[in-house]
RNA sequence: GCCCCCGUAGCUCAGGGGAUAGAGCACCGGCCUCCGGAGCCGGGUGCGCAGGUUCGAAUCCUGCCGGGGGCACCA
């Protein structure tokens, strides 16, 4: 129980006095601080109900409240707005609940739930670039949020390893008579785009295609061994790009692993009835009778056999709902992916393969765009690989650094970590910041700014509180108990610190981290102004300045678990 | 053509049906005898347009305008 929830339930009890509906309870912090710690609106939306004017109802329900002891004064404003402020006793108590909690007054409402979270998505033979940044930082601090929450994660990176791409570059390779042992990352990215673009209108060469593609499906040794060279070229690079972002995962999965699914998966759907055979491919169709449109089918098979990345998609639906015993799969994919993942869900739910208990939910996300509107590519117009993007952040990091005199005589290891963790906590912050849902411009020097509201200033904020509490520990100095607010910038600290469980909640419920993320910068900037004001190490009464030392550290493990929530983390000093 | 998403301050972006719509950047001006200045404080006539629902709409619904994306053998 949070302290918003705890005051909504006791407004929820006055307008149940009232015999009207609890719900009309709902507490939230003010949108106008100035007037007020707390409101509820409930009263203008109860008053149809309740046959009375607003401010009528609002009356009741704010003198019933402010008999309560926790609560220090109500007002009915405006329409019928009840303003309320609990008393600074309440507060400290409902802070100290929350400062000595694992959680920080957080508990999961709800059953554990086994989450899979489909992220990252690299292809076999290309780099990751900067379009794949998004779903790995939003994918991670999903799987970060879920498992604070208790449930049980399961990440995986769902390698593109499979399908038609492979017989192209396969073919190719024979066809070239290059050495399959020899190859390297940059002869695939070199060999991939090519065959590509000579599929489109060389029709001989894309049917070898077609057909080497079956061929590896169905287990030839040689197409196998080929795959293998380039499968482990590509998952080298991808996971140094993982290593460097501080991304891990529990599987390590991709397409191929379902292969041995896919034969009899599909005798399975053809045998029940739902697939069908259409223009020479097999498809299972995934219409619903309230649809505003046409869907195309889902295909299973092409023409020639070879199955495509919907068949994938399905099979290892099964796979996760067999092996894994999965309730709930996210999947983080980009925005374009929307119609086939809706294609995906219903195949799977008309073949069986999932019911009511399953839950499969496309988590989408905008593009990110270069500065003319279109996605990203750099003024050569190269696309820029993820590993670049890394490297360009942690270098603006490390010039930083270097300027920095506090700094100066930091060993170079310990210089060298802090650029890795300021360059990556730009990047991640930059992102997540933004909901996932938009598209947004790609913008290097954003990613490159320390100020404002940016990862770094997060990481420094909390820097300085350790700092702090290093050199209390140093004085002999021990943090108390979080005591009853002195001065306005404390209580406004206390206030913010004890929305934590309700900004983790949404986020997970909205499956969207830019909650936290904003939620990170204004406990930063709630501690910033009450570190301008109140003088920790100088403060003359112990009592109070161990309170002040207790609430530095409650500030400081809630931002720290915020960003570490965001795969952010932070240096003792930098 | 059909379907989906997005239009918020000069720029980049937040915003949970609620009061006076916010932040960062940029620009201007303040704050160091004091815990780290990657900081703090102050400076703002902006929700694409038109209807509708509602006590109340940036938010929900409809239409239009503008931008982006997707439409079976690629992933």
């Amino acid at each position: 129980m949070t302290l918003q929830a705890h005051l909504s339930m006791l407004a929820g009890e006055a307008f149940a006095e009232l015999g009207l509906e609890p719900g009309f309870g709902e507490v939230l912090p003010s949108q106008r601080p100035e007037l007020s710690q707390f409101q509820c609106n409930g009263a203008m939306a109860a008053a149809k109900q309740a046959g009375k004017p607003p401010r009528e109802v609002a009356d009741a329900v704010a003198s019933a409240l402010v008999q309560n002891a926790e609560i220090a004064r109500t007002e009915v404003a405006g329409p019928g707005f009840i303003n309320i402020d609990v008393t600074d006793e309440t507060l400290a108590v409902w802070a100290q609940r929350s400062a000595n909690d694992d959680h920080l007054g957080f508990t999961r409402d709800g059953p554990v739930l086994r989450v899979l979270i489909d992220y990252a998505g690299p292809n076999v033979a290309k780099a990751m670039h900067v379009g794949h940044i998004r779903a790995t930082i939003i994918g991670d601090a999903l799987a970060r949020l879920f498992s604070f929450a208790g449930h049980e994660v399961i990440r995986d990176p769902h390698f593109g390893d499979w399908g038609f791409q492979m017989g192209l570059l396969i073919a190719t390779v024979e066809e070239q008579g290059i050495d399959p042992t020899t190859i390297t990352l940059d002869d695939l990215q070199r060999i991939y785009p090519e065959a590509t673009e000579r599929a489109r209108d060389d029709e001989d060469f894309a049917e070898r295609a077609r057909v080497t593609t079956v061929a590896l499906q169905q287990g030839d040794e040689a197409a196998l061994a080929t795959w293998r060279t380039m499968k482990s070229v590509s998952e080298e690079s991808q996971r140094k790009d993982f290593a460097a972002l501080g991304v891990e995962f529990d599987l390590w999965y991709g397409e191929s692993d379902i292969a041995d699914r896919l034969n009899p998966l599909v005798d399975r759907i053809v045998s029940a009835g739902v697939a069908e055979e259409s223009d020479g491919a097999l498809v299972v169709r995934v219409d619903e009778p309230d649809d505003n449109r046409d869907w195309p089918p889902l295909i299973l098979q092409s023409r020639a056999g070879g199955f495509l990345y919907s068949a994938f998609d399905v099979a290892t639906v099964e796979m996760r709902v067999d092996e894994l015993g999965v309730d709930l799969v996210l999947y983080v994919v980009d925005r374009r992916q929307a119609d086939h993942f809706t294609q995906v869900f219903r195949a799977a739910r008309r073949a069986g393969i999932t019911d009511e208990s399953v839950t499969l939910e496309h988590i989408w996300f905008g593009t990110m765009n270069g500065v003319d509107g279109k996605p990203f590519k750099t003024r050569e117009g190269g696309v820029v690989t993820l590993g670049d993007l890394i490297e360009m952040v942690q270098r603006a990091a490390r010039a930083r650094i270097d300027e920095a005199q506090i700094a100066e005589d930091y060993p170079e290891e310990e210089r060298a970590l802090i650029a890795r963790q300021v360059g990556v906590a730009a990047l991640k912050f930059g992102d997540l910041v933004n909901n996932r849902s938009s598209d947004y411009v790609f913008d290097i020097d954003r990613f490159s700014s320390f100020e404002g509201k940016t990862g770094p200033y997060l990481q420094y904020a909390a820097v300085r509180i350790k700092s702090i509490l290093r050199r209390a520990a140093v004085d002999g100095l021990s943090a108390g108990q979080v005591r009853q607010p002195t001065v306005p910038v404390e209580r406004d600290l206390m206030l913010e610190l004890l929305r934590f469980p309700e900004l983790v909640q949404r986020s997970i419920d909205l499956r969207a981290p830019n909650h936290v993320a904003e939620y990170a910068y204004l406990v930063a900037g709630a501690w910033n102004r009450f570190y301008d004001t109140c003088h920790i190490l100088s403060e003359p009464d112990p009592t109070r300045q161990a309170s002040w030392l207790a609430l530095a550290r409650w500030t400081e493990t809630t931002l720290e678990t915020l960003l570490r929530l965001l795969g952010i983390e932070v240096p003792d000093r930098m």
